[in-house]
RNA sequence: GGCCCCAUCGUCUAGCGGUCUAGGACGUCACCCUUUCAAGGUGAAGACACGAGUUCGAGUCUCGUUGGGGUCACCA
């Protein structure tokens, strides 16, 4: 294998398009774009859509739109064309039936006419009977006329491949290293159903193959079928591509893979996002989440976790991807999407904002967003928090806080009155009403009430922002201005019993 | 259960026979800064699953045990 002249790079991402893209799903293309990028191939987008029970027609276009999200563009694939295509399967099953039939024609494959309802009898008694279940190669060696009898029923074969019934298939894993499947244990897999259309085995040789794909990489959970695999490129006489099995992304709390059947929660009990959409929507950024992907299964070096993904290209290596699951380290995505969030220009960081304050039924003053962003940039992890910390800037009706909320540590209703008060007096004579300005006014009144910076400075937050926990105290005044701040004192003084 | 994969701090990881009294990051805790909350700074606790080998020497190689994961479809 290592002795093969090297290929072009080229390697793909060939998802069914049964839902939109699974965060697990986005790592392995991520993975395999990568890849490509590091060494000038081509990455290539095919849609595995060969089971028509489980095709849901929304999601190719999800799929996409979730890859686009993220950065990760194809060079071929459906919507885009490409010299190997088509790009979706269910257009290619001419291809398919064809090699099929040349299986059969050279011995490598055979009918089997076994109807699904006896396949399953047939496990159901070998369960029974503590035997391994499978299929029992029945049909293997059926005659002409055998063939024809069951044709004449009506029945209507599927194919099978001829696997080797003794001795080993020894696979060269790019990542693990040598794994060696005993063959008496293999199973004569389907490689072409019923229905005229491949399985996942057929369909993925041939089209590796056709489209020049010179390095698989997928999940570990394609590990036992490699042996199949690998059968078929030897049935074909075809060179193999290079195989590389990545390892997957376990459920945090509980046990077993990453799985939106069973939403998994973090250590809080909150439940985390399993769909790359769900991420999305919950307003983490995609150079966070291509970030946070990267660094699970393989690590950029230099003890870095923070870096954009264009770095990462540089770096990209198989053989520096650990082979060991790991579970979905949720507070380091936090951490990154933080990181990422107060890395960001500016005006960046305000475009962004919009959607998640739009979404909450907000109207966004564009000016007035550029005032507010640097006052959550280091307040958020999410970009959906800051429709709770600074969401009051944007509702056209000031809605107040309680008076208790506004009556300070150590404090009563008539002192957090006395201050207002004060305070009103003394804003109400600022006329710079900057951020320095207004600290500079207001401070000495602390002193002279005897309160600390953390009473009056807290009292005047939960008057002017209606929250306890808001964007800090001046700087929001500065930003909605003199007579509004005013205004909402005296709303907080109407409040406070008298 | 058969087969296959995997195993370093709670978590993500570095480590590719000696430089490991095991490094980094997240999280946790403490302190500093501080008008809330953050951010930032400093520091602390915290791991080579176990047992045999191989070797002058093992976290690093081999085998076994244990544990975890995956897979056993006319789904991918």
């Amino acid at each position: 294998m290592t002795d093969t002249t090297p290929r072009p790079v080229r390697t793909r991402f060939a998802p069914s398009p049964t839902g939109s893209l699974h965060i697990g799903g986005l790592r392995t293309a991520l993975f395999n774009w990568l890849y490509a990028r590091r060494h000038g191939g081509k990455f290539v987008l095919r849609i595995e859509d060969t089971d028509q029970k489980r095709y849901e027609p929304q999601s190719l276009e999800e799929l996409m739109e979730a890859l686009r999200w993220a950065g990760l563009q194809w060079d071929e694939g459906p919507d885009i064309g490409g010299d190997y295509g088509p790009y979706i399967q269910s257009e290619r099953r001419e291809l398919y039936q064809k090699w099929a039939n040349w299986l059969l024609d050279n011995d490598k494959a055979y009918r089997a006419y076994e109807t699904p309802e006896e396949l399953e009898q047939m496990r159901k008694e070998q369960l029974a009977r503590k035997q391994p279940p499978g299929y029992n190669r029945q049909h293997r060696t059926l005659s002409e006329a055998e063939c024809a009898a069951f044709e004449a029923e009506g029945r209507i074969p599927v194919i099978r491949l001829k696997m080797p019934l003794e001795g080993n298939t020894v696979i060269e894993d790019a990542i693990r290293g040598r794994v060696v499947f005993e063959n008496a244990t293999l199973q004569d897999m389907v490689l072409l159903k019923a229905d005229g259309l491949p399985t996942y085995h057929l369909a993925h040789v041939l089209d590796d193959h056709f489209m020049e794909i010179s390095h698989v990489m997928r999940a570990v959970e394609w590990l036992p079928s490699l042996p199949v695999h690998w059968q078929l490129w030897l049935a074909f006489g075809w060179e193999p591509p290079i195989y590389a099995h990545l390892p997957v992304i376990l459920n945090p709390d509980g046990k077993g893979k990453l799985s939106k059947r069973k939403p998994p929660k973090d250590k809080h009990g909150n439940p985390i996002p399993v769909m790359v959409h769900d991420f999305m929507k919950a307003g983490y950024l995609p150079e966070a989440l291509c970030n946070f992907l990267a660094n699970i299964g393989w690590n950029f070096g230099d003890d870095r976790e923070f870096f954009y993904i264009n770095e990462a290209i540089d770096r990209f290596e198989l053989d520096r991807i650990n082979e060991a699951n790991s579970t979905f380290p949720t507070e380091k995505l936090e951490w990154l999407n933080g990181m990422h969030i107060r890395e960001l220009p500016v005006e960046a960081l305000a475009a962004r904002l919009r959607a998640p304050l739009e979404a909450a039924g907000l109207i966004v003053d564009s000016d007035l967003l550029l005032k507010v962003t640097p006052l959550v940039q280091t307040r958020i992890k999410t970009l959906s928090e800051v429709v709770g910390l600074a969401g009051f800037f944007f509702k056209p009706e000031f809605t107040p806080a309680s008076a208790e909320a506004i009556i300070q540590k150590k404090m009563d209703a008539a002192a957090t009155a006395q201050a207002l008060v004060r305070s009103r007096e003394i804003l109400a004579g600022v006329d710079d009403f900057s951020t320095q300005a207004l600290h500079d006014a207001i401070q000495p009144l602390t002193s002279d009430l005897g309160l600390n910076n953390s009473q009056l400075f807290g009292l005047l937050r939960v008057a002017v922002t209606g929250q306890t926990i808001s964007t800090p105290t001046f700087e929001t005044m500065e930003i909605i201005g003199k007579a509004e701040t005013l205004h909402r004192i005296d709303m907080a003084l109407a409040l406070l019993p008298a």
